[in-house]
RNA sequence: GCCGGGAUGGCGAAAUUGGCAGACGCAGCGGACUUAAAAUCCGCAGGCCCGAAAGGGCUGUGGGGGUUCGAUUCCCCCUCCCGGCACCA
């Protein structure tokens, strides 16, 4: 400890100790959060026909379980920052908030706590509302979505009726999903590994029932071809859209059922196997098809086989048994011959009937040719049950001395050449695989075709807390639609709510009995209700009218906010990968259809954050390591809260909390509150600073240095994390210098402005802080459309330059420089440097680099 | 198995285009202020070694190799962690 930092030390702390006070956020936090919600139009976005710019920021809209949890937090942090920062860059901001209010869980607290969903819903909207406006997120309150009310809820329906009028939503009995825990039926995007997305530890099971369910494979195609034009989505989100969609071309081929043997009988006469594959040119080479347990032509054989029947089942359990597993991919492979055969269209030959537990029926057609010779699946089956395995493809070399006529068993290649397949040897796979498509298509035995992996939306849910899908079914009518003009269906309220026994609404008389519209004769009401991702596929669009009710929203608002791209920046968890998102797209895609919007996507740019995480694990309840918004706030403060969230780690990482990371910040606010206490009277800008002294020259470059980080910041990689450092380097560079500018006359028009930009850097950030300072300093308006300060190259400027001088890529001595020196200069510089001089003596210097501004290297032999 | 993301001090992390590794913060240590503590302010701080100190040397970004005057960054191989997909025919 030098005698100076001593005497500096004690100077800090005799200035003007008095004003020294400690930074209380709890009561400046409070003034201005009552401040905020006495003004309602504080946050309200213009009109849709302002000339300024729009920009709609948007998180993704939380379930109200009853409180908020870091994660929302987090997410809400990244969102408000933006949107105060676009108000400061002039822009029109929306920036909403709402409720994605239906669901099981008010059912549940409905059962254990006996309060009516709508009640225990309802009142879990004020408290988490009130918790977002004690952190003083930003939003327009007036344009507030609550997706369970009917003003909400009736554009479902009517969204519903359109969908139906057009073929896109329709009845069909199938295997479903079912969740023993939700008594319900999910969609196949919420069932993960088996298992319920809500109940990890509960597996779905598989029931045949009649739902609704919406056809968003007509619009398979475009979903997965649009992927490619979002640029400004994460490439992870992509891949797993694309994933999920599962585009595969291929072909159709009808295998005709063997009559010729003594066993007729099996299947109505002129039956076929249809197989679906992507390798047509390998079908020379099939020696067996292979049929999914379930597939109807088996049942139909089993019923007269008890043996067969008894092997199938097994085949069925064991399949069970690996999807329950999660590792359906691992399964160990078993068949069984049914003992009839099948006709190889393209060269008439009988091929063997075999059921296979690899075999899935839900993808495809349940059913495939098999080539063992070229598909390592039917390679393996082939090679464990002893059938042929016949080659068909070559593969071609460059060099046709080379050419492999006994290539490793299984060739998967489509780089190859025919063999062994009649007129089509010779031919290129790709090449053959067009023409044995067209000739099976000329032949009426089968076409080109594409299959994905996603399947049709169901949406029909056995539960009372969502929208009643609003469909009647009359005896003499059949199915019969709600007309537009009956909407809404109301949702009845003091339903007696039991878990089991299928729809709570299905013992709601009043409710079900209705009249047909057609016939005016009595008709049942459908008692299902919609899945509560419908709520949430187009709810953004709500944001922008959010109380028109004669239409789900106005169509030249809605164009105004979404322009041609979509919302400007969308902020949420990357587990709605595959869920929200590609339902949102999907509905997008078909209000496009209808001529409400004219974006073709919903979504510009869409930011996923990671998660919040303590001591290395997901924050949960069972390992006790929830930390709580509501107590950060009461400790720290909600600008400390928000702050750390988004210091702690760049905001596409998972952070780690921790309580002695959020002391700090709270220190740190603490540190620019006492600066501005103690220079606020001192500065005074209308003084003008002409020559300024070295150190305020220094003051004045760290702070455009750092207008110049955090701004680019926004414009760009959004790592927040280190424009908050950049704000905590500025403020310890006025800290260092302190002393040298409190004082003078002169520095009080620098000091001025520097607070001045300092509070309107951490206004995106800390706005309860922010705002108290800028009342502070004088400022009238308000902080929020407060212009973002601008930077200049020319006062960020360095003046001297720091030059390491590495010999041989060693650092071995630092110089410093004019800013405007030569290279040459430089380089005498570091010749003439000591350590230099001493390490390089008697030895021959070979190279010479000088990276400007960066760098010398010298290489010495 | 395939596709992403990641691995840097005691901890969270930074290094934006191949150019000083560890900014900023936490925890730690020392000092000032205080009767004392808290708060605050000032400093030190990757590791190992030499030195009383000033200072100096070596080493260091999961592991191994390569390209380069120079690699956390680019290339090849490998290990581990996280996420997604998975007999998808």
């Amino acid at each position: 400890m030098s005698q100076e930092n001593n005497s500096k030390a004690a100077m800090m702390q005799q200035r003007d100790p008095e004003r020294d006070e400690r930074y209380n956020a709890q009561r400046v936090e409070a003034k201005w959060a009552e401040r905020w919600q006495s003004d309602p139009q504080l946050y309200a976005a213009d009109p849709a026909d302002s000339a300024k710019k729009k920009f709609y920021v948007l998180e993704m809209l939380p379930y109200p379980s009853g409180a908020l949890h870091m994660g929302h937090v987090r997410n809400y942090s990244i969102g408000d920052a933006l949107a105060r920062y676009m108000w400061m860059n002039g822009y029109n901001v929306l920036h909403p908030m709402g409720w994605d209010s239906f669901g099981l869980p008010a059912e549940n607290a409905a059962i254990q706590n006996r309060t009516p969903p709508r009640e225990w819903t309802l009142g879990n909207i004020a408290r988490m509302k009130a918790q977002m406006n004690r952190i003083g997120f930003a939003y327009d309150w007036s344009r507030e979505v609550t997706t369970c009310l009917p003003e909400y809820y009736r554009w479902n329906q009517w969204f519903f009726l359109k969908l139906y009028e057009r073929g896109l939503a329709y009845r069909k009995k199938s295997l479903v999903n079912w969740c023993p825990k939700c008594c319900t039926v999910l969609a196949n995007e919420q069932v993960v590994d088996g298992r319920c997305w809500r109940h990890e530890d509960t597996l779905v099971e598989q029931r045949e029932l009649e739902q609704w369910f919406l056809r968003i494979t007509k619009y398979a195609d475009e979903l997965l071809r649009d992927l490619d034009e979002l640029g400004g989505w994460p490439e992870k989100v992509r891949t797993m859209q694309r994933n999920w969609i599962g585009r595969s071309e291929g072909t159709l081929i009808d295998f005709k059922l063997d009559y010729a043997e003594p066993h007729k009988g099996f299947g109505p006469a002129g039956a076929t196997i249809k197989v679906f594959t992507t390798r047509v040119d390998t079908i020379y080479g099939a020696t067996s098809v292979q049929l999914a347990p379930q597939h109807p032509i088996v049942a139909d054989l089993a019923a007269s086989n008890a043996d067969l029947r008894a092997k199938v089942d097994q085949l069925i359990a064991e399949q069970r048994n690996a999807r329950e597993a999660g590792d359906i991919g691992e399964i160990e492979k078993h068949g069984v011959f049914t003992g009839r055969y099948a006709i190889n269209p393209f060269n008439q030959e009988k091929v063997p009937i075999w059921v296979a537990n690899y075999i899935l029926m839900d993808y495809g057609t349940g059913a495939i040719m098999s080539v063992p010779a070229h598909d390592d699946r039917d390679y393996d089956f082939a090679k464990k049950y002893k059938l042929e395995i016949r080659l068909v493809v070559l593969p071609i070399s460059n060099d046709p001395e080379e050419t492999v006529t006994e290539p490793v068993l299984p060739y998967i290649g489509h780089d190859g050449m025919l063999v062994n397949s009649g007129p089509y040897s010779g031919l290129e796979c790709i090449e053959a695989i067009k023409k044995m498509s067209a000739f099976a298509e000329q032949n009426g035995f089968g076409k080109a075709t594409v299959t994905y992996r996603i399947k049709d939306w169901g949406i029909s849910r056995q539960r009372y807390w969502g929208t009643p899908i609003p469909m009647l079914y009359c005896d003499k009518d059949g199915i019969v639609a709600v007309p537009e003009k009956d909407l809404p269906v109301i949702l009845p309220e003091n339903v007696d709510i039991t878990l089991a026994g299928g729809s709570p609404l299905g013992r709601v008389p009043e409710f079900v009995n209705a009249t047909c519209p057609k016939c005016g004769g009595p008709a049942r009401r459908e008692t299902d209700t919609m899945d509560t991702f419908v709520d949430s596929s187009w709810y953004f669009y709500r944001y922008t009218d959010a109380h028109d009710d004669r239409a789900p929203f106005d169509s030249k608002t809605a164009q105004y906010w979404f322009g041609e791209r979509g919302i400007d920046q969308y902020i949420g968890g990357v587990e709605h990968a595959i869920l929200h998102l590609i339902y949102s797209r999907f509905w997008t895609k078909f209000m496009r259809d209808l001529g409400l919007i004219t974006n073709d996507e919903p979504v510009e740019r869409l930011f996923t954050q990671g998660m919040v995480i303590k001591d290395g694990a997901k924050m949960s309840k069972s390992l006790g390591n929830i930390v709580s918004p509501d107590e950060m706030v009461a400790r720290y403060g909600a600008d400390a809260a928000r702050l750390y969230s988004l210091f702690a780690a760049p905001p596409d990482r998972d952070l780690d909390w921790q309580d002695s990371g959020i002391e700090g910040i709270q220190r740190f606010l603490g540190r620019v509150y006492r600066f501005v206490v103690r220079n606020a009277g001192a500065a005074d800008s209308s003084r003008a600073g002409a020559n300024l002294s070295p150190e305020e020259r220094q003051v004045r470059r760290k702070l455009h240095q750092t207008i110049k980080r955090v701004s680019d910041d926004f414009q760009g990689r959004w790592h927040f994390n280190t424009c908050i450092s950049a704000i905590m380097e500025l403020v310890n560079e006025l800290y260092a210098h302190e002393e040298k500018l409190a004082g003078k006359e002169s520095s009080s028009a620098l000091l001025a402005e520097v607070q001045r930009d300092l509070i309107l850097l951490l206004a995106p950030f800390a706005p309860y802080l922010a705002n108290e300072l800028w009342e502070m300093i004088g400022e009238k308006g308000t902080l929020l459309k407060a212009p973002w300060p601008k930077y200049d190259a020319e006062l960020a400027k360095e003046e001297e330059l720091e030059i390491p001088v590495q010999i041989n890529g060693k650092l071995r001595s630092r110089i410093i420089v004019p800013a405007n020196s030569s290279e040459e200069y430089v380089m005498n510089q570091a010749l003439a440097d000591e350590k230099v001089r001493a390490v390089i003596s008697g030895k021959q210097i070979v190279k010479k680099i000088y990276v400007g501004g960066k760098l010398v290297n010298l290489v010495v032999r």
